[in-house]
This record gives structure tokens, sequence and C-alpha cells, in this order.
DNA sequence: GCTGGCTTGTGAAAATCTTCACAAGCCAAG
DNA sequence: CTTGGCTTGTGAAGATTTTCACAAGCCAGC
């Protein structure tokens, strides 16, 4: 059996969740198709690019017309995981950590926060929305009770290694990772950085640019 | 006069930030000098990669030795335009701007949160660190008296055009936007998104993928 | 049923990015 | 001063990604 998913490069991943919340607010506008160019502009890309991203996991336009937005929103959540929960343990109880555990839309795609973990004890027993926040102590028993596939590590830059270890020895199969630290894991965890000071700086970068070159 | 600055591709941008952060903790620990497999190795890319990105603004390594610490990060410093500190504006005080406002790396780096707005009355008043939130009705006001470079959009998807548009025409030149959207806005305006979503999916389809490719 | 106007899917070309491989060169030791 | 051991800088090769351009094909209207 030749599997439903099929590789596609990282950027095209990328594309395709951008392409997923534009599908959402099409559907939302009772839009029953969508041509590439159309979806290009709306996701900021080309309809060249849109066109082969979707081109790599099988003819789905209609030509003259473009593509039905109900089934293209499917096949992309299919290709993104999207179509079952996935349980997630959160690692940081500061302002990152609550900020990513309130953000609606990690629980809209079905990213559900089992646990809350901390390591300082003024917020260890806190309560969140109806979770309280354990001890990073018990890291591994919070894992496995909760079968936790995924951790968000949001965690200051010296802990995170330790904890990314454990959790890795514990069975978590994926991190999205917070702390400015690169994580040296085993390879079959799969590890996403999000470095906020890295894009601020590509800003300013930018910016310095646009100054000397006009 | 030739520009200090020359032209480099986004990725390379994105690995000096990298460097740059890798260098402070050489630093931190007395080294002199590195070679590129070792700042590669800390770094999470390659020798031949450091040198490559290295390469493209001048030569500063020492043949057998490698690169000096301090030297090299003085001029990644100075190609990310982190030689001189930005005036800032949040916008946005829910829990997103909260954790950016407290973000210590941004200080750091020279990035001077100089006013918070938000469009909720009860936020607006509240005082965060001695910044007192404004008013989002007020925001070309603020950005005129604070002479804001860099605006931060931490508001709900909806919210983000019509303010994004505001600020740019009050003369922001760059927009670090939180925001699920494309913002369209004039070309010299900088713009750079980062949407927590998309990493959360890129996380969950390579796992998807490594479910079935084994 | 035929025609005209769009739009897809996709090979090929172009552009970009990464890796390779090695000459050039520096330092330290003797 | 010379030798040996490293490491840089960089053209060239290789890989990947994006853009181009157009044949193929669908739909709506007549």
């Amino acid at each position: 059996m030749t599997s439903l998913v099929r590789s596609v490069s990282e950027s095209t991943v990328r594309r395709l969740s951008l392409y997923l919340r534009t599908l959402e607010r099409l559907q939302a506008e009772g839009a029953e198709t969508v041509a590439s160019g159309d979806l290009a502009d709306r996701a900021g890309t080309t309809a060249a690019q849109v066109r082969k991203d979707l081109s790599s996991f099988g003819s789905f336009g209609t030509r003259g017309l473009g593509y039905r937005v109900g089934p293209l929103h499917a096949r992309i959540r299919e290709i993104l995981g999207l179509t079952r929960p996935w349980r997630v343990v959160l690692v940081g109880a500061g302002r990152i950590g609550s900020a990513l555990f309130a953000y609606p839309h990690f629980r809209e795609r079905g990213f559900r926060i089992e646990a809350i973990l901390d390591s300082d004890p003024a917020k260890i027993g806190g309560v969140w929305e109806g979770v309280t926040i354990q001890s990073a102590a018990h890291l591994e028993q919070v894992l496995a009770r909760a079968e936790a596939e995924i951790l968000i590590l949001a965690v200051p830059a010296g802990a995170a290694q330790e904890l990314a270890e454990r959790a890795a020895a514990a069975g978590v199969r994926g991190i999205l990772n917070f702390a400015p630290v690169r994580l040296r894991l085993p390879d079959e965890v799969e590890v996403n950085n999000v470095n906020l000071a890295v894009e601020l700086e590509a800003l300013s970068h930018a910016l310095v640019l646009a100054e000397v070159q006009g």
C-alpha cells in the first residue's frame, strides 16, 4: 500500500499550513472553489508555487475552475497530520508557556495540552483553566500518564537540554522548542525550534540593509 | 564608499543570529578562538556552511587557528544591525504581548519597547514595569512620539491589517507580526511573520511522516 | 455539440542554497 | 629555519527550490 502522506519539502509544509488557514477563511466566506492565483495572493506566494505545492500530493484541481475548497482543506489537514488529536505536555509555566497554553489556534487544530509542568515551587499547584501545574521533577510520570507525543518546551536556555533528554528517554516523539539552544537528541525525536530573537534580528538586518541600499 | 553590510541570504542571516548566540556562550566560557567545525556543532550546522556564511562578508578567520571570538561577534552584531538600539512599540497586551515584553533576549540585544498599546479598555491604563498601556486609538501619536522604527504586532487576526496599515502610514519601517494573517503593506515596510500554528503543524507533519516511513 | 475563456499540471529552465574538496596559509615545536 | 598538523577560503559540483511557459482539459453559454 502506498502512503497517503508523501514526503514533501519543509518549505512546502510550511506553506501548506498557510493554505489551510486561507482555505478556512474561504470556507467561512462561502467560497466553493478557489484558483491557484487567488489562493496565492491570500497566502502571500505565487500561483505557480501553489500549484507545485499541491501537485506534490496528487491532482486536486479542476482545469478552468480551480480547487474545491472543502476537499482541498481536508486533504491538507491529512497531510499535516491534523485529522487526529495530538497529546501535548507543556513544560514551562512562565509567560511564554502561558501564552502558548491560551493560544486558541492550537486547540482548534487538535493539539491538546494535557498537562503543565514547571520547576518553580511558587507556580506548582497553580491551576490554569482546570489544569494543575505539576512539578517538572515528575516529567517522566506525567508524560507516561498523558501518553504524550509532543512536548512544548518553554523554559530558560539552561534547563532545556536536560528536560528534553528526559522527555526523549520517556518516549516523546516531537518537541517544539522555544529555548534559544540547539537541543542534542536522538535522531528519532523531531525537534522544531522557534527562536524569537532570531526573528527580530532578521528584521533588524533587513532594516539596516534597506538603509544602506535605499 | 562600499557598504559595511552586504546583502546576505535570508537563511544565512538566520544562521548568523544563531552564531551570535553561540559566540556569546563561547565568550562566557573564555574561549579566544573557535574553529568552524566547533561553531557548526554548537549551532547545529556544518563546518562548510559556517565558513560559507562567514566568507560572504569578508575573511575573518585565521588558517590553522579558526575565528577570533570577540571580533567575529562584533562583526555579526554589525551585520545584523545590533550595534545601535531600536525603538520598538508593542501593540497587543494579551498573553503573547506580555511574553514578548518580558522576553529578556530582546532588551539584551537593544530592542527597546518604548510603548505598549491595546484596544481593550480593561487593559488600557495598566502598567507593566513602568510602561503604561495606552489606547490603540492613539497609535499614530504614540509612534510619532516614540519615533518608533519597529512595531511588534501581537493582536488577533481581525485587527492586524488595519493596525499594520496605520503604523506603516505613520512611518514604521519594520513589523514583527504574530497575527496569523498575511499583511498587505507597501513594499518599503519590512514584515517578518511568526506563526506559531505553522510551527506546531510542521512538527505534526514530521511525526506523521515518521510513522508512515518508519 | 461546439466554441471561447480560464485554469490546472508539469516538464524544463533558472535561481538559489549546500556540500565537497583542496590549495593556501598560519602556528607551534624542535 | 623548517616541518607537521590544522583550518580557512573558495571555486566547482551537486542538490534543492522556484519560476516559466504551455499543452491539456474543463465549464458555461449559445
